[in-house]
Order: C-alpha cells, then sequence, then structure tokens
DNA sequence: CGACAGCGTACCGGTGAGTGGAACGCGGGC
DNA sequence: GCCCGCGTTCCACTCACCGGTACGCTGTCG
C-alpha cells in the first residue's frame, strides 16, 4: 500500500507476480481494468499475461474479472516452513481451542511483520481482522510482541526504527515505551495486547523458541473481547502449548525463519 | 508423476511455475541439480529462473537447495474460493471435531479429483495420506464419492471413464459397482469409504450443495481406524454440518466449482 | 594423492518471445 | 444516438531471455 511498490515490471516473471499480489486479502474478483490500474502495466501486457496465468492454474477467469485459483492454494499449502509449523501444531493448537473456546493464533515473523500461519476460532469468535496468510505489524499485536521480544538484534531495531503506526488509542507507538514491553516479555514468557491492534480485543501470547538455540520460531495467542475475556486466565495454557510445540518441532529437522529482508 | 508433464517449458512462466511445481508434497528442499532433473530445463537455465523466483519470494534459498517460499503461503491463502470455504466452514468443522474427536477433512473437487481444503485431528489422528492442499483421487475417497455423486453428468462420466487405480485390495475398480455407490449416496446424502485408500481407514461424508441450484460446493468428512471408528454413529453430525455450512455458503456471495479441467 | 564426477556459479552473443501502442467492437448510461 | 470504459486483437520492433560453455569447489573413488 504505503511502501515502496515496485517489483521489476521489466521482466515476465515481475509482471506476473505484481498481477498476482495486486489481489489484496480482501478482494475476490478482480477486472482487468482495475489489475491494469494497481499493477500499472500496459492494457494489452496485462491481458496477456492474466491469460498466461489463467492457463497455468494461478488465476481463474471468469464473467466479470479475474481471481486467485486454486492452484496457488496448492503451491501455497507445500510452503515448507508454514506446512512444518501447521502439522506439527495443529494438534495443540486444537487443544488449546477446546480448552478456551476463544480464537487461537499462530504466526511467524516475514520481515517486519507477523504472517498468521492459523486461526482457529468458533461462530462467537471476537471481531478480528486477522487472516490466515494475512499480516499484521508486530508493535501492535501479542504475536508479533512476543516474536519481536525473542528476534535478533538486528530485527528488532530495523521494527523498532520505523514507523509504528498508531492504529487505536491503546496503540503503544513510543519506542522507548515499547522495548520495555518486550523486556517483560522476555522475563515473563508471555506478551500481552490490550485493544492496540483493535479496539475491543485483548490478546496473551507466548513465543515457540527452538529448544537448542532459543531462537524464536513461532508465536501463538488467545483472543478475546473485553469485557468476558481475561487473558490473565489462559497464560499457563498458552505457555504450555507453546512449550509443547518447541519440543515437537525439535524432533523435526528444518523450520526455520526468514531473512531480515 | 505418471500423467502429463509437459507445461509449456518454451515461456518464463512456464520455466517458473514448472520450477515450482517440481516440489511434491513431500519435498522440503531440493538442490539445484534435482531441479534440473525433475523439469528437464537445462542447469543455467533453471539457476537464473529459480534466483528470480527466491528475488520474488516464492522461493528460499538455502546452503542445500531451494524451497517454497513464505510468498506462496500468503498468495496461497488468498484464492478466492478456499479462502472463502475455508473462513465459512471452519467453525462448523470445529464443532464437528470437538464432537467426534476424529480427523475432520473439507475438500472440494478441482478437474478430476479431490484437493482438501482443511484437515483438522488431534493427537491420536488415523494415519492418513491426506494433506490440506493435497490431492486424492475421487473413486477411492468418501470425500470424492460426494462429489462425484452430485457432480455434472459430463465430469461424472470423465471421471468414471478414466482409469481407477486400485490403492487397496478394498479400491472399488470396477465403473459400474461404484456408480451404484453413486446412486446410494444421492439417496442417501452420505458417502462411505472403507479401507479404499488407505488400509485400516474408514470414513463417513457428507456434501455441501448450494441451497437454491443442489450443485456440490464441497463435500465434509469424518475418518478413524478400523477397530474403534464406527462410521454410522456420526452420520447425523456429518449431514448437519454439511447441511450447516451449505446454509451459511447462500448468504455470501461466489463460492464456485472448477472448470472441468 | 591424482583423477574424476557432480554440483553450483558465472559469462555472453544470438534471437525469438514478449512487448505495448493502436485500433476495434461491445454494452450501458447520461 | 452519442460517448466512455471495458475487454479483446493485431503486429512490427527489440531487448529480455536463452542455454551452451567454462570455471571452481567438494567429496570419493581407484
Amino acid at each position: 500500500m504505503s511502501g515502496a511498490e515496485d517489483a521489476e515490471l521489466d521482466t515476465v516473471l515481475g509482471k506476473a507476480v505484481a498481477i498476482l499480489r495486486a489481489f489484496g486479502a480482501d478482494d475476490r474478483l478482480l477486472p482487468l481494468a482495475e489489475l491494469v490500474r494497481r499493477t500499472g502495466l500496459p492494457k494489452g501486457t496485462v491481458h496477456r499475461v492474466a491469460g498466461d496465468l489463467v492457463h497455468h492454474r494461478l488465476l481463474d477467469k471468469t464473467e466479470h474479472g479475474y481471481r486467485l485459483a486454486g492452484g496457488l492454494f496448492e503451491l501455497g499449502m507445500r510452503a515448507a516452513t508454514e506446512r512444518t509449523l501447521l502439522e506439527v501444531a495443529m494438534p495443540f493448537l486444537q487443544d488449546l481451542y477446546e480448552r478456551t473456546h476463544e480464537t487461537v493464533h499462530l504466526g511467524l515473523r516475514e520481515g517486519t511483520e507477523v504472517v498468521y500461519v492459523a486461526k482457529i476460532g468458533g461462530h462467537r469468535q471476537a471481531r478480528s481482522p486477522s487472516r490466515t496468510g494475512g499480516r499484521m505489524p508486530m508493535h501492535c499485536t501479542a504475536i508479533g510482541k512476543a516474536l519481536l521480544a525473542h528476534a535478533e538484534p538486528d530485527v528488532r531495531a530495523a521494527a523498532l526504527s520505523g514507523p509504528l503506526p498508531r492504529r487505536t488509542p491503546h496503540t503503544v507507538v513510543a519506542p522507548g515505551l515499547l522495548e520495555q514491553q518486550l523486556d517483560r516479555v522476555r522475563a515473563t514468557g508471555l506478551a500481552y495486547e490490550r485493544e492496540e491492534s483493535t479496539v475491543g480485543l485483548l490478546c496473551v501470547a507466548a513465543p515457540v523458541l527452538d529448544v537448542g538455540t532459543g531462537a524464536v520460531l513461532a508465536a501463538l495467542s488467545v483472543t478475546g473481547p473485553v469485557g468476558r475475556f481475561r487473558p490473565e486466565v489462559h497464560e499457563n495454557a498458552v505457555r504450555a502449548t507453546a512449550a509443547a510445540i518447541a519440543g515437537m518441532l525439535t524432533r523435526r529437522p528444518g523450520a526455520v525463519s526468514a531473512p531480515p529482508s
């Protein structure tokens, strides 16, 4: 949106990726003209490349426009890190959900943001903006803080030095204050969010740390609405789940984090 | 694997897709040489294209080879049909799992196979070969039969006329017999699998039918091991869950099926 | 220890795949 | 009936892509 948007458009691959990435998290169907607008590519080019993408089952063409196709879903589910994490963690997240009956998240760091790998919730789940495969800033989410607190120093520095957009009146936008919170996270093994990303939502999160090296692999959280939801109640459950997943992960080969971007 | 494998390799995009698709469901890390072998592309070319893919965050490069990157996961989770289905169905699948504590699947038809969109299971889940984002033949799975029974005639004909590989001694490989089973599926609203894809596994499935048109949108199943698991016990739960999801889907715009391939 | 085989990387001149401007037909809205 | 925006098609230019060749490295044989 606001950042540097310029995936090289002078190569076929760049154009193809640009078209695929033109789909935002909430877009289902985009007409050709909209793709032209978003990518800045000439109409003829978009038409041709999109056609090729349809051919390769990465896009579907409908009467009213294009949409991301099932082939992408299949490929995406093969992504190494995410898949391993999902397969290992799911049963534990499942247990956690069953015990709490509140929305459960699993996320990892990608560049300077959180990417959610799983979201488990029931019918009455709190109105949260997160989606599986979606992104959120780190400074205003419990999972983000858990990841950030245990991230390598350069990553933490990079994230703290960037802008910390205010998403609600409660968002912590002062780097110093945030750093204090991160200290507490390291000390207690738990991170909190109190209406910092979305008004009306509370979260507790715990990091999943590599048993050997202590590096953060991921983080998970329980989320609920202000009012009935008391984060403190779930502290132990969250911590235990994270520990259990960490234990399982060490018994598997490679689940790593990403380059600093 | 065995089928026609020749995504056009005379275009950059084709090569890129070929490289991405070279990753099988069980591959984490593939060295350059292996990609060369699987794609049949010249070494220099694979090196270059893979490099570009890394640049676009569709591949990660590690010391020991390439692997599918997080960017793909993010894109995949935006795929329209799958995402809608997931978001709508998840809470219901959740309930179903909680009631049964057996492995729950949600799948849809893609071409002439089943693609699993969700798989929910606990620690003691039956050793099933299915994976989220993975494929299975339709003739030997409960979900597949549920989808096939309600598929459009041409699709059904295409699937039945193709080879019906025998996966276990119990696999139904006679088109006539299979067709009889499909009749029963339509009559009862339930499909069964009894060790037809994997020895030791039983399944009940129900189709999710569009309330208006009656078209199949997806199907879901409960799976368990021979012995303790009695599929009949879950008939009502499975049917009710499918109906509930169907009801929810009609209150949303577009969740459709795919072209016949 | 030298020879060798397999791998990843780097280079570079030729060429055809890809390019995108221009033009067309269609619908539907003022 | 006019116009605007959309999707589609066409085609001659050209530059991005190609892939053969060559290099350096790391094992592992004989």
